[in-house]
RNA sequence: GGAGAGAUGGCUGAGUGGCCGAAAGCGGCAGAUUGCUAAUCUGUUAAGGUAAAUUUUUGCCUUCGCGGGUUCGAAUCCCGCUCUCUCCGCCA
C-alpha cells in the first residue's frame, strides 16, 4: 500500500509544484530562531502552528534516515546483483531481497513525501521576519522618518481631485462604473495622457538611474504568485482566472521579482535593478466602503515598480537606494511628501522593512501612500527559488526588494489637488510637460 | 486546435535496461612551463537533503523537464502532464 502524491488532497497537490525536497522557508531559522519566528507570527498577525511544524520536521528527518538506510542496502544489493550478472551468474536470493527493500521504500517515500507535502504547506504560511531596526508594534508606532516639502493649504478653498476630474473632463467614473462596477477609473482626454505622460517620465528617469525595463505578463500562474509570498494568505485579495488558473497581477513586484525564478545568477552580475510599469489588479476585498469616492481606491489602476536583486550584504543599503529613488520622482514633481517607517505590524506578509511614502493631497486634505519600499531579504528568494554564486563560491540566496516607483491614482489626485489653481485650471508639473506635448495647462 | 520532433551538468552533446552522477568538447578554477597580451601540458569542475562530527571535513541518500507505472534494477521501456521547435489551421 503506497500513497502516490496524485492522491493527495487537492489542496496539498497544489503546493507540491515546489521542487521535491526543497523548503522554501529555511526550516534550520526555523530551527534555531524560534523566538524571533514566534514574535514575527505574532507581530504581523499570522495564525501558524509551530509546533505542528517543529513535530513534523523532527518526524520527516526521522523517516528520512529510515529510508536512506534501506536505499543504501537497495544500492548495495544492485550491485552484487549487477556484478553477477556480467560474470555471467545470477542472484535470486539478492534478487528477492531487493524486491522486498524496495517495496519498504516506496511506502516510506510516499509518507515523507505526504510530510513534506504538509509541511510545506504549513511553512508557506510563515512571514518574513522583521528587521531589528523596525519599530514593534501597530500602525501608530510607524514613525514619520522625514517630510520634504510643506502640507500647505490653499489660499482658496481647495477642490478635491474628483470635482476638479469631473469638470475638466480629466475622467469618467460613471462611465467607467457602467462598463465595470464601482472602483472602477476611467481617463479620458488629457486626464489619459497626462496619465501616459506620468509613466514614461517615471520610466525614463529609473532607466537612467540603471534600471533595466521590462514588460512583463500580467496573468501569472500559482508558483509565481506564491513565490513572491501573495499566497497563499492573499488569494480573495486577486482576480483568477479559474479556467487557466491564471492570477492577475496584483502589482508588477510578482512577475519582477519572479525574473530570475528557479535560477542562479552569476554575482558578478548584481545588483540588478528592474522596472516596469504594469496595470495592478486588486479586488479590494473587505476594503468596500473605504475611500469610495473618487480614485484613492479602484480595483485596477497603473504603477510603475522597481525591483532590486542584491547580495545579501547590500540589501540594507539597497533599501535606501530604493526609497531614494522614489523620493525623486516625486521630488522632480515638486509635490509635499514624508516617508514612513512602517511597525512591525503594519508591514507586509513578505517584508522585513518597509517605508512607506505619502504624498499631501490638500483637496482631501489627506496623506496618500502612493509608494511602498520593501527589503523582502531572502524570503522572496527562498519561495522563488533565486540564488546567486559568485566565483568559486556556493550559491546563495539573493535578497529581494520592491518598491513603487509610484503609483498612478493616488499621484494623479495629488498632482490635480496640488497643482490646481484658483480659476479651476491645473498647471502641468514642468518636468511633464515635454511628455504632454507642450500642454502646461489642463 | 491538429500532426511531428525534442527536453541530459554553466554551455554543446554522447548515452535504448546493470558500478552512468553520467563520455567527449567548450567554458571556469588551480598548478606547471614557455619570453610575451597567448599557446601547451596536468589536475579539478553540479545542486539539494540527512547524520556524525564540527567551522572544516566525512558517511549516506536524492536529482538526466515534471509526475506516475513496468522491473530485482530505469537517463534508457510504458502512460500522463508541462515547456520548446517545425508544419497546418485559427486569430489581435
Amino acid at each position: 500500500m503506497h500513497i502516490g502524491i496524485q492522491e493527495l488532497p487537492k489542496n496539498l497537490e497544489m503546493l507540491y509544484f515546489f521542487h521535491k525536497g526543497k523548503v522554501m522557508l529555511d526550516i534550520k531559522l526555523i530551527r534555531n530562531n524560534l523566538e524571533k519566528v514566534k514574535k514575527a507570527i505574532i507581530a504581523k498577525h499570522e495564525k501558524v502552528n509551530l509546533e505542528k511544524i517543529l513535530e513534523l520536521d523532527q518526524l520527516r528527518r526521522q523517516k528520512l534516515t529510515q529510508v536512506e538506510d534501506l536505499k543504501c542496502e537497495r544500492n548495495k544489493k544492485n550491485e552484487l546483483i549487477s556484478k553477477a550478472k556480467q560474470s555471467g551468474q545470477d542472484a535470486p536470493v539478492a534478487m528477492e531481497e531487493m524486491g522486498k527493500i524496495s517495496d519498504q521504500i516506496k511506502a516510506l517515500d510516499a509518507e515523507v513525501a505526504r510530510i513534506d507535502a504538509e509541511l510545506e504547506s504549513l511553512m508557506l504560511w510563515l512571514p518574513n521576519i522583521p528587521a531589528d531596526d523596525v519599530p514593534e508594534g501597530t500602525e501608530e508606532k510607524n514613525q514619520v522618518i522625514r517630510t520634504w516639502g510643506e502640507p500647505k493649504k490653499k489660499d482658496f478653498p481647495a477642490k478635491p481631485h474628483w470635482d476638479l476630474g469631473k469638470n475638466l473632463g480629466l475622467f469618467e467614473l460613471d462611465r467607467a462604473a457602467k462598463l465595470s462596477g464601482s472602483s472602477f477609473s476611467m481617463f479620458t482626454g488629457l486626464g489619459a495622457r497626462l496619465e501616459r505622460a506620468l509613466l514614461n517620465f517615471m520610466l525614463d528617469t529609473h532607466i537612467r538611474e540603471g534600471y533595466k525595463e521590462v514588460a512583463p505578463p500580467y496573468l501569472v500562474n500559482r508558483k509565481t504568485i506564491t513565490g513572491t509570498g501573495q499566497l497563499p494568505k492573499l488569494e480573495d485579495e486577486m482576480y483568477y482566472s479559474a479556467k487557466d488558473e491564471f492570477f492577475l497581477i496584483p502589482t508588477s513586484e510578482v512577475p519582477l521579482t519572479n525574473f530570475y525564478q528557479d535560477e542562479i545568477i552569476p554575482g558578478e552580475l548584481l545588483p540588478i535593478y528592474l522596472t516596469s510599469a504594469t496595470p495592478c489588479f486588486r479586488r479590494e476585498a473587505g476594503a468596500s466602503g473605504k475611500d469610495t469616492r473618487g480614485i484613492l481606491r479602484v480595483h485596477q489602476f497603473n504603477k510603475v515598480e522597481m525591483v532590486h536583486f542584491v547580495a545579501e550584504d547590500q540589501s540594507a543599503a539597497s533599501l535606501e537606494k530604493l526609497v531614494h529613488d522614489a523620493e525623486g520622482i516625486l521630488q522632480q514633481l515638486g509635490l509635499t511628501y514624508r516617508v514612513v517607517l512602517l511597525a512591525t505590524g503594519d508591514m507586509s506578509f513578505s517584508s522585513a522593512k518597509t517605508y512607506d511614502l505619502e504624498l499631501w493631497a490638500p483637496g482631501v486634505e489627506r496623506w496618500l501612500e502612493v509608494s511602498s519600499c520593501s527589503n523582502c531579504t531572502d524570503f522572496q528568494a527562498r519561495r522563488a527559488n533565486i540564488r546567486y554564486k559568485m566565483k568559486g563560491g556556493k550559491p546563495k540566496f539573493v535578497h529581494t526588494l520592491n518598491g513603487s516607483g509610484v503609483a498612478i491614482p493616488r499621484l494623479m489626485v495629488a498632482i490635480l489637488e496640488n497643482y490646481q489653481e484658483a480659476d479651476g485650471h491645473i498647471k502641468i508639473p514642468p518636468v511633464l510637460v515635454p511628455y504632454m506635448g507642450g500642454v502646461t495647462v489642463l
